[in-house]
DNA sequence: CTGATAGCTTTAGGGCGTAAGGAGACGGGA
DNA sequence: TCCCGTCTCCTTACGCCCTAAAGCTATCAG
């Protein structure tokens, strides 16, 4: 499910995303606000994390405040918007300054690091749609951050702004793998290792042949099954998506650096 | 929204995925089928290709064929089923023979274009969820080809394994950025220029001294800006998004290039 | 005190996936 | 020939979703 952003009128949506955290509170009539919209996203956001993109419902944030779904209607315009609230607000959470006194190849590599750590924090953010940027205060300064690092490389506008994409397809593809890795056992009720051994029993049973079909990919899962240790107590899955994630890394820092020396 | 896949008992979800063209048909009591697993499956495809994967609900699916929602159950258990059945047969569409005459680099070239063009054509693919791999003849039968031009590299496997990573993720966060960005439009009723000039002439007004405090970000898009022509008749988004992609297409080979070198 | 207003609720309408039960068509055995 | 078991397909129904609309009530300005 990707979740697409509100598109209600652009002003409205800009002001709750740039919204200045208290603009005098004139006195109103009507009753005193028993929510807030900030209390509502931190609710929203920490909804997401326990339970997933697919259990945030606008009932289910409302039942956590005590309140009807609907009653959210009075702090945001739709779900939408709520979901773009809760991105800008979580980017919050990456860190912004990576130093280039080591130069700009460690602190990508430590950026990389954070960034996809962030992502398995907070796996719903995977599925929030990256069609439009949400343009929010912290959208752009999780760009300025990565974009600050980049500039130190010396490459022209065109080209960082490939580098830039690339990376955060990588990361998001790559945390999203083990994120869904993660997710999927528990959703379905059954294991990874469960899953996956009878999913290849009964493969084998019903596709024979396999080893001479597709003999490249069959060299790929042997070759890799030896070198797997099983020390670690991580699934089958995500150990192999952990190192996936590095080794990707690696040949993504080697480009950068190639294209560099050009 | 990422759709995960049904995972009723994996012998029938097989059974489905692997069945050989016709057994035989024999003669069985009760009226003929109208239908086929086939027929649903590629009426399913068509919808989703014509209005996108957040279309395909059974009951359209249905309709399009003369029947109830229902009446598919007869032949498939479930949503999640048919959605693995769309994304196997869909990936038959793939080349799979890039010659290594003139090189892996080539063909990796060719097949990224490819890959990237083919989700395009089938933006849906790119919602269906990658937590567990279907294991589809033709999802094999894919892998099984970037295998093979991978191996000419002769890289071991865990990097290879690496790299078939990267690459899908590229490839699958690229094409996405660009089906996204066409299809919300359509859904949202603007226009992409209409929206983009929106909201920064918004933006520019509710949040102000934005060029002080993102520095790199508004040097980064004052200079794609400058050098972005008007001739095409692309719009905007999509432009920068194919330019990313070449951009981001030489890193990740150069780097795999150095990786080889290493 | 009065009237306007804002917060919140309930109701309702149009989606969705799918469980359950029933109608009718058809082939095969008696 | 007739009946019965089987199979396709339908309708109905449940519980979930987002959200429009209308109504209740607490609160404040005048």
């Amino acid at each position: 499910m990707v979740v697409f952003a509100g598109q209600g009128d652009a002003r409205r949506s800009m002001a709750l995303l740039w919204r200045s955290a208290g603009p005098a509170e004139e006195s109103r009539p009507g009753p005193k606000p028993g929510l807030s919209v900030d209390l509502i996203v931190d609710t929203a956001i920490a909804l997401a994390d326990a339970e997933g993109m697919a259990a945030l419902s606008m009932r289910a944030v409302g039942e956590r405040l005590g309140r009807s779904g609907m009653a959210l209607y009075t702090y945001v315009p739709s779900k939408g918007e709520l979901v773009d609230l809760m991105y800008d607000r979580v980017l919050g959470e990456l860190p912004t300054g990576y130093g280039h006194e080591e130069g700009w190849r460690a602190a990508l590599t430590v950026w990389a690091r954070d960034t996809w750590e962030f992502y398995l924090r907070h796996p719903w953010v995977l599925q929030v749609s990256q069609a439009r940027p949400v343009l929010g205060p912290n959208e752009y300064l999780s760009l300025e951050t990565l974009v600050r690092i980049l500039r130190e490389t010396g490459l022209d506008a065109p080209r960082i702004r490939g580098v830039v994409g690339t990376l955060f397809h990588f990361l998001r593809g790559s945390a999203g793998t083990v994120s869904e890795v993660r997710q999927a056992p528990a959703a379905t009720g059954v294991s990874d290792e469960e899953w996956w051994l009878a999913r290849s029993a009964t493969l084998l049973e019903i596709a024979p042949g396999l080893t001479e079909r597709f003999p490249a990919v069959a060299w790929l899962e042997g070759a890799t099954a030896a070198t797997s240790s099983h020390d670690d107590g991580l699934p089958y899955l995500e150990r192999e998506a952990r190192k996936s994630f590095e080794t990707g890394l690696a040949v993504l820092l080697d480009g950068i650096e190639a294209t560099v020396a050009g």
